[in-house]
RNA sequence: GGGCGCUUAGCUCAGCUGGGAGAGCACCUGCCUUACAAGCAGGGGGUCAUAGGUUCAAGUCCUAUAGCGCCCACCA
């Protein structure tokens, strides 16, 4: 094809781009000892549905550092893969199977169930796959990994085993969080607290010798079936005279001692607690220090009462409460009640309310693990580094507050845990194979551990798990540490830690260097997008829509590392639009770089161009951008890097150069002609390359159409997605260029001024006077850009002292004013509105700059170069103010 | 109870190390000018939440206050 297709339409070329791409295996990431490595491992999405816009914005980030770094040079891996996401896959596959099939979980094997899981495995991994290509997503798809396949189950395996040996894993009866919907432990990071309509109720415990007792309150009536004591403060002389002595539990027959312990507060309540160990996290730890009955249990598994309830059991633990609370009252003990405001723990799955419960289970020892995790990110001397650096301090927190992580889970999807137990003996081993002797008791039958492990044991080890190990594979090697994880601020205690004390154990180094942590994406009105709401967007929807280039430069731009970001229509549009003005800036170079035969014409080149000020004036600004721009992706700023993309191309090129370029191409210089179509396409390159991060597709599509760049051994194909980053070069500043045609524009832009105010048509060709004392020997450079951009004949240039023509509209530019003379009379009232506004303007101006000036603070403690930047300013629009002054004068003389 | 973030144009948001307030959308005016009406040109609109402080100089740094939002915290 000669050109591009007169319209944008990325659904024509995205798709092929990326099969040309894979084809050609541009994103294969080679261990290269000559280049550095750059690494990222993809966070693994979950395989429980589709992609959704937070994955569309934590991929797009990724890709443009990947593709970024590639074009730098490095050897950028982005390794891909899925996450199998143990509870939340199980609960939607349970869900499936009842809905779909009408089968029960529990009428299934353990095996039958896995089949069926497996299967999902396989449809929504292979969508979510297919989804990232759509996106554009530059992943060595070689290494794509599962956080469940053979690989991975073998680092798992091991990595338990060898925290086990280190006694660093253990198992405990002890006080965990219990979902009874999803009947299994959660860790502590998995519970949420919703602050919730509560009551306390006080309640008298009768004293066993026949006295008032204690008055104690609770919010959670139902659990005082499983009461062994109550506690007050030492020294509380409110209750010190029952201390030692026991109460009745109302309505039952037993009697429980009254405590002293340090966990009662004599300010909360009355004053007086009531301990339930295997209900209450606090009231546990009060059980263990007093040696009381810790298994006093009396809700069960369901969240449903046991025989300790008495007549109540079997029944919700809501239900009972109600009916319990009646019962007591109606026997008065019921003192009084209280509303107030709980913070109720839920599940994060489900949201039902955890029942705190005494279990036997797997936990890792954190306190030993987390030190060196806390120590990488100390503010002196940290390797871990934050991005945005707030972060840190939320990590850190949460670190040093850590207790035991319990990771066993009673579900079937997950790995399994590799502990074996003796039948004869139950001695416990742990281990990759199942042992054939029993090594205490000579036994030789066994069975494994029933439990699979909390589905972010396994994530805590994706930065070293994908590379290979435990295997010391050259991957690893070569890949390890990670340069940088992308993701989101939500799951940094979940995941961000659990990478970090995983990585320094097991590798014996941080993870990554950088957590670059995004926000959120939310809909139009603010609201976190979710399935309930219903206010979800699908990107591939969007994708289909308006292109992935469009979606990815919309949800690049125009934010900030780690906070949210709204997904708006208007936003989205507007880098559509911006995709369009590419297509069509580049559709016109084209145009002008090929004959009718689709031949390139001929073209000068570096060492024969003869460049004019509008190409250096362009090659300075673009030389400017790569500085800055580059600049800003170092410190990963994207959305400030993708904005000045954005201005180079459409404000610099487009609404600029290219029309500043157009009077050549149409000419017939052949020689100069040779020289404005080799900085057409060059420009057009760098600027290219500037913006391939953020829209891979379109920048690809149209790279194929300009001239090949010459073939190099790390870019067989001359693929734009393997050309070198443009690099900043001090020589291409151009001084003296840039100020002409910035000259020029202010004058141009103060004839259209003139024009749109007077109403004077700009298609009407007119005459110009420049009056000025510094201009004169720019005039013949600027020149032919004001004739042909506005339209005028003839410049006549005289100075300022010069008596000036009549019935003419004028305007002030930095180095005088112009003047426009027009056949019509000139509608004088017009003319000085205009210019009284102008003057009001640059008075404001120079009232500021002469304050400044007057300051000897300033004078004396500014930096010189800031000073002098001052003086001249101010001289500037003295000058101008000066003009305009005198021009409104001879006006309102007439 | 702790911690954090936000408050800038009608709307949504940028503004990184302090030195003349920006973008997109919306709005007003004029243009189908041979790359682009998904466009071009011009224009209006902000005491940067409030009060103090540091500084020659504060949207930018410090302190307090208010409103909104988020996170953490063992439901006496």
């Amino acid at each position: 094809m000669k050109n591009l297709a007169k319209t944008y339409s990325p659904k024509e070329f995205e798709d092929r781009i990326y099969a040309m791409w894979e084809e050609k295996g541009a994103f294969n990431a080679e261990i290269d000892k000559n280049k550095k490595p750059f690494t990222i491992v993809m966070p693994p999405p979950n395989i429980t549905g589709e992609l959704h816009m937070g994955h569309a914005l934590d991929q797009t980030l990724q890709d443009i550092l990947i593709r970024w770094k590639r074009m730098q040079g490095y050897s950028a891996l982005w390794l891909p893969g899925t996450d199998h996401a143990s509870i939340a896959t199980e609960v939607k596959v349970v869900e499936k199977l009842k809905k779909e099939k009408g089968i029960d979980k529990n009428d299934l094997t353990r095996e039958e169930f896995l089949e069926h899981a497996w299967e999902w495995k396989r449809k929504y991994g292979g969508k979510i796959t297919e989804q990232c290509r759509k996106l554009g997503d530059s992943c060595d798809w070689r290494r794509e990994r599962f956080t469940m396949d053979e690989g991975c189950n073998k680092a798992v395996n091991e990595m338990f085993i060898r925290l086990y040996n280190e006694g660093l894993v253990y198992k405990g009866n002890r006080i965990i969080n219990w979902c009874p919907s999803c009947m299994t432990t959660l860790s502590d990071a998995e519970v949420e607290h919703e602050d919730i309509e509560g009551k306390y109720w006080y309640f008298r415990y009768p004293a066993a010798d026949g006295s008032e007792g204690i008055t104690i309150a609770t919010s959670r009536p139902e659990t005082m079936f499983g009461d062994v004591a109550i506690a007050v403060a030492k020294g509380d002389e409110r209750y010190s005279h029952l201390v030692g002595k026991t109460v009745i539990l109302p309505l039952t027959d037993r009697e429980i001692p009254v405590i002293t312990d340090e966990h009662a507060d004599p300010e909360k309540g009355t004053g007086a607690v009531k301990i339930t160990p295997a209900h209450d996290m606090n009231d546990f730890e009060v059980g263990q220090r007093h040696g009381l009955d810790l298994s006093c249990t009396c809700i069960d598994e369901e969240a449903k009462m046991t025989d300790l309830a008495g007549k109540y059991e079997g029944m919700d633990r809501y239900e009972c409460r109600k009916a319990w609370v009646k019962e007591l009252e109606e026997a008065g003990y019921l003192v009084k009640t209280e509303d107030v405001v709980i913070p109720l723990g839920s599940c994060y799955r489900c949201h039902t309310a955890i029942e705190p419960k005494i279990s036997d289970q797997w936990f890792v020892a954190m306190k030993e693990l987390a030190e060196p995790a806390i120590k990488a990110a100390e503010v002196e001397g940290g390797e871990l580094i934050h991005v945005p650096k707030r972060f840190e301090k939320i990590y850190l927190k949460w670190l040093t507050e850590i207790k035991d992580w319990c990771i066993s889970r009673q579900l079937w999807w997950g790995h399994r845990i590799p502990a074996y137990y003796c039948e004869s003996c139950g001695e416990v081993f742990v281990g990759h194979e199942r042992p054939s002797v029993c090594a205490k008791c000579g036994g030789s039958e066994f069975h494994q551990d029933e439990d699979v492990l909390d589905t972010w044991f396994s994530s805590g080890l994706w930065p070293f798990s994908t590379l290979g190990w435990p295997e010391k594979t050259p991957d690893l090697e070569y890949f390890y540490p990670n340069t940088v994880m992308v993701t989101g601020y939500d799951i940094l205690f979940f995941w961000v830690v659990r990478m970090m004390f995983s990585g320094i154990f097991a590798m014996g180094e941080i993870p990554f260097i950088y957590v670059f942590l995004h926000g959120l994406v939310r809909d139009e009105k603010g609201r976190k997008m979710s399935k309930s709401l219903g206010n979800g967007i699908d990107p591939l929807e969007v994708i289909n829509e308006v292109g992935a280039d469009a979606l990815r430069f919309m949800l690049a731009t125009g934010i900030s590392p780690g906070n949210d970001m709204r997904f708006l229509r208007g936003k989205l549009e507007s880098s559509r639009n911006f995709a369009n003005k590419l297509w069509n800036a580049s559709r016109f170079t084209i145009m002008n770089l090929k004959d009718d035969n689709d031949e390139f014409l001929p073209m000068a080149d570096d060492a024969t161009a003869v460049l004019k000020d509008e190409d250096r004036w362009i090659i300075a600004k673009i030389n400017e951008g790569v500085k800055e721009i580059t600049d800003d992706l170092e410190k990963f700023e994207l959305g400030l890097a993708g904005q000045k993309v954005y201005e180079l191309i459409w404000d610099v090129y487009c609404d600029w150069y290219i029309e500043l370029v157009k009077g050549r191409l149409y000419g017939d210089d052949e020689e100069d002609k040779k020289t404005a179509r080799y900085v057409l396409q060059k420009t057009l390159k760098t600027l290219l390359r500037l913006l391939h991060p953020y829209m891979p597709f379109i920048t690809e599509e149209i790279w194929t159409y300009l001239p090949e760049e010459p073939k190099t051994a790390d870019n067989p194909d001359s693929l734009i997605i393997k050309e070198n980053w443009p690099v900043y070069y001090a020589s291409l500043e151009y001084e003296d260029s840039v100020e002409r045609v910035e000259i020029a524009k202010e004058i141009i832009k103060a004839v259209r001024n003139i024009r749109a105010e007077a109403d004077a048509p700009p298609s009407r060709h007119i005459n110009l006077i420049v009056r000025s004392d510094s201009i004169a020997e720019m005039i013949p450079f600027i020149e032919p850009y004001i004739k042909k951009l506005v339209n005028v004949d003839n410049i006549k240039v005289e100075s300022l002292n010069a008596t000036a023509a009549e019935d003419v509209i004028s305007a002030v530019f930095s180095r005088g004013e112009i003047l426009i003379p027009l056949d019509e009379l000139v509608d004088i009232g017009i003319e000085i509105e205009r210019l009284e506004k102008e003057k009001k303007k640059l008075e404001g101006e120079v009232l500021r700059v002469e304050k400044k000036l007057s300051n000897q603070g300033f004078i004396s403690k500014a930096p010189a170069e800031v000073v002098e930047e001052e003086r001249a300013k101010g001289e500037k629009y003295r000058d101008m103010l000066e003009t305009v002054m005198t021009r409104l004068n001879s006006l309102k003389s007439k």
